[in-house]
RNA sequence: CGCGGGGUGGAGCAGUCUGGAAGCUCGUCGGGCUCAUAACCCGAAGGUCGUAGGUUCAAAUCCUGCCCCCGCAACCA
């Protein structure tokens, strides 16, 4: 009998730097549901990879002075090594700069080319020379580039673009006919109501602007656009061949049975995805699942607020394991979760290691106490085992139903429902109390083997989720794993196995004081790190002659007033006493002053500035300050008191 | 009116699509037990489900207005 086949993939990551745990979040929750399917007796091929090419990375590469190769194989690597870090099961690791990956790109925009769903066009707006960019009208302000100032001019840019209405109402039929396609179901009206039902616009997908990409091979000034690039790694990962005889392992796996994202690329998979593979003449996906985000506890990870938790670190701390089972057990399936330090301690506290530990280990303890570790299944049932063995077998079907619709993290849960189960019975049987009285010696090792069994029973489903865990249970309980088929019968354990003699701590109570203050350390390591070198380097800019310098106007300015700007979380304006005048000036300074304290103070302003509009208010001059590498900003004032108006040269 | 997400006992969340007894984990308090990792088991307190209206026999759930929080975008001469 042929295993169904079960092809699924993560997002590829982007390689612009190390991974959080935040993007690891991901690969753990496709590896848990990898891991079922394969416990299921699906034949699974689970991809994931590395996006490695677009203009991000090469400014990136850039900055470090390496070449972008150089660059996203470091990374790459990175990636790599905390992906194994977990213990995820993944089947290949594609890359986009693999060459075979490359080729077929370059093939699959020829084949669309010559099929006529690209063309050539050109991408119109008005173009800053000095800053290279296009605008549209839209973005000018006063009619001049936004960034420099300076004056624009129309422009016309070549491009390539795909024809996207082509396939637009084919793809909303197929949304409309399969509701599960888009997951979870909210994400479909999302798509619907904003993007496919206004009518898509044909979608630009190559770039002259820079040039670490794939090279259009007919036309080598451009590059693909990478999410063309990109997202054509889950047919070319498994040997597709455009145009050609694909290979067994293609014809096998594709369509996809699910793609596994971030629901901030739900866009991308949704629509510009199954419309590539429409053009390609390839059935689409059977799903996809746009999983929420993690989030750190006090607002969104960033590495500027030097608050970003990776994997790695956590791991350290905690065990592998234990993040697993965190970032699984505490995402909620529509809405984004939250991790922080404290969190993960009672997690793993209050159900690892009081839960699940503290029951194998006593569990393991008594049966050594009582009969020097030998589980016997002494046949002496009573009324309370049945609601104990309801429990255990319920248990697989009831996760099973989780998983069907990936809610991972309520899989555990019935899992761990089952654990409880375990511990109360414990209190129901009282064994303690039944070693008292020899005359229930087989009453006690009856309770014991369901136990025992129970646990096994427990542990062999906890595999998916936590690898690792589950096999230390199981071996010290010297217990086989159970697969699927002999989930339906209780009491598998064999009758008369002597389990281990010295039960090992699965999770150590942590305490979160003595956490917090270790993680503190670290930080504080880090930011010595940091701050040991507390040089900043910018870019040099050319030099300017004297009389360039001559040209600009600097004097004193005295802060009259001072008042945020509404709808502008930046802005700060002030009325600024310079001289005899007084003139309104606008500054982005609001993340390092409040309005109150920059009243009274005296500052070097800029004062022959051509006048602009900000955000609606005219402003006259700029006030000057120095900025750090973390953005905090400082103004700058004369050393002694001057007065309003006096010169700076 | 830029786009989107959210506001449910002290904390973190489910429940909202498909109205009908407000649930889970942690914490707190009380009790039980002693095999075990100060763990386990039982019980209790605690919420006008952001707010004001509307629909309905019935609203956390549907509709409308408003307030607040968080992302993104914009703004940083």
């Amino acid at each position: 009998m042929d295993k169904k086949k079960y092809y699924m993939t993560t997002a590829i990551a982007y390689t612009s730097g190390k991974p959080h745990i935040g993007n690891t979040y991901e690969i753990v929750l496709a590896d848990s549901i990898a891991r079922y399917k394969r416990f299921q007796g699906y034949d699974v091929f689970f991809q994931t990879g590395t996006d490695e090419h677009g203009q991000k990375i090469e400014l990136k590469a850039a900055e470090n002075n390496v070449t972008p190769k150089e660059f996203v194989d470091d990374v790459a690597g990175q990636i790599r090594r905390i992906w194994d870090l977990m213990n995820t099961s993944y089947d290949k690791f594609i890359r986009t700069t693999d060459k075979d990956h490359e080729a077929q790109v370059q093939k699959i925009f020829k084949y669309m080319y010559d099929k006529g769903d690209i063309y050539k066009g050109y991408y119109e707006g008005m173009y800053c020379t000095p800053c290279e960019s296009f605008f549209t009208e839209s973005q000018l302000k006063d009619g001049k580039c936004p960034d420099c100032g300076r004056e624009v001019q129309p422009a016309k840019e070549e491009a390539y673009f795909f024809k996207m209405s082509k396939y637009a109402d084919r793809l909303i039929e197929h949304i409309n006919s399969h509701p599960e396609f888009i997951q979870p179901v909210s994400r479909k009206n999302e798509m619907m109501n904003n993007f496919l039902l206004p009518g898509l616009q044909d979608l630009c997908v190559s770039r002259t602007s820079f040039k670490w990409g794939i090279p259009v091979d007919f036309d080598p000034k451009h590059v693909v656009y990478v999410w063309l690039d990109a997202l054509t790694n889950y047919i070319t990962g498994i040997g597709y061949e455009c145009g050609g005889d694909s290979e067994e392992q293609f014809r096998k796996n594709w369509p996809a049975d699910l793609h596994l994202i971030g629901k901030d690329i739900i866009r991308f998979h949704t629509i510009y995805w199954p419309i590539f593979l429409m053009s390609l003449d390839l059935p689409l996906p059977k799903q996809i699942f746009g999983h929420p985000w993690l989030l750190q506890g006090d607002g969104k990870m960033s590495k500027s607020k030097g608050n970003v938790l990776y994997a790695d670190e956590l791991a350290d701390f905690f065990g592998v394991d234990a993040v697993r089972y965190f970032v699984l057990h505490e995402m909620p399936f529509e809405n984004d979760g939250v991790i922080t330090w404290e969190l993960m301690v009672e997690r793993l506290n209050s159900e690892l290691a009081n839960t699940l530990g503290n029951l194998v280990n006593r569990t393991i303890s008594m049966s050594n106490k009582y009969f020097g570790g030998i589980v016997t299944d002494t046949k002496a049932a009573e009324e309370v085992d049945a609601d104990l063995k309801k429990t255990v077998l319920d248990t697989l079907p009831k996760v099973t139903e989780k998983m069907e619709q990936l809610r991972v993290a309520d899989a555990i849960t019935e899992i761990f429902n089952l654990f409880k189960r375990c511990n109360k019975y414990i209190d129901e049987t009282m064994p303690w109390a039944l070693a008292k009285d020899a005359e229930k010696k087989d009453r006690l090792s009856t309770v014991l083997y369901n136990l025992v069994e129970s646990i096994s029973y427990g542990a062999s489903l906890l595999a998916p989720f936590m690898p690792s865990t589950a096999l230390k249970i199981l071996e010290q309980l010297h217990a086989d794993s159970r697969t699927i088929e002999e989930m339906n019968t209780f009491g598998l354990y064999a009758s008369g196995t002597k389990v281990t003699e010295k039960p090992e701590i699965l999770f150590a109570r942590l305490d979160s004081k003595e956490v917090m203050e270790k993680v503190e350390e670290r930080r504080a390591k880090a930011a010595e790190q940091a701050n040991a070198e507390p040089v900043i380097d910018v870019e040099p800019k050319d030099s300017i002659s004297f009389d360039d310098f001559c040209r600009l106007q600097f004097q004193v300015g005295e802060i009259l007033s001072c008042e945020a700007v509404p709808k502008a979380d930046k802005l700060l304006c002030s009325q600024v006493k310079i001289g005899s005048q007084v003139r309104q000036i606008v500054s982005g300074i609001r993340s390092s002053y409040t309005p109150e304290e920059m009243v009274g103070k005296k500052v070097m302003v800029l004062v022959n500035l051509e006048p602009r509009k900000i955000r609606g208010l005219v402003s006259e001059g700029m006030l000057l300050c120095a900025e750090d590498e973390k953005g905090t900003l400082s103004l700058l004032a004369p050393e002694k008191d001057m007065p309003a108006g006096a010169e700076i040269c």
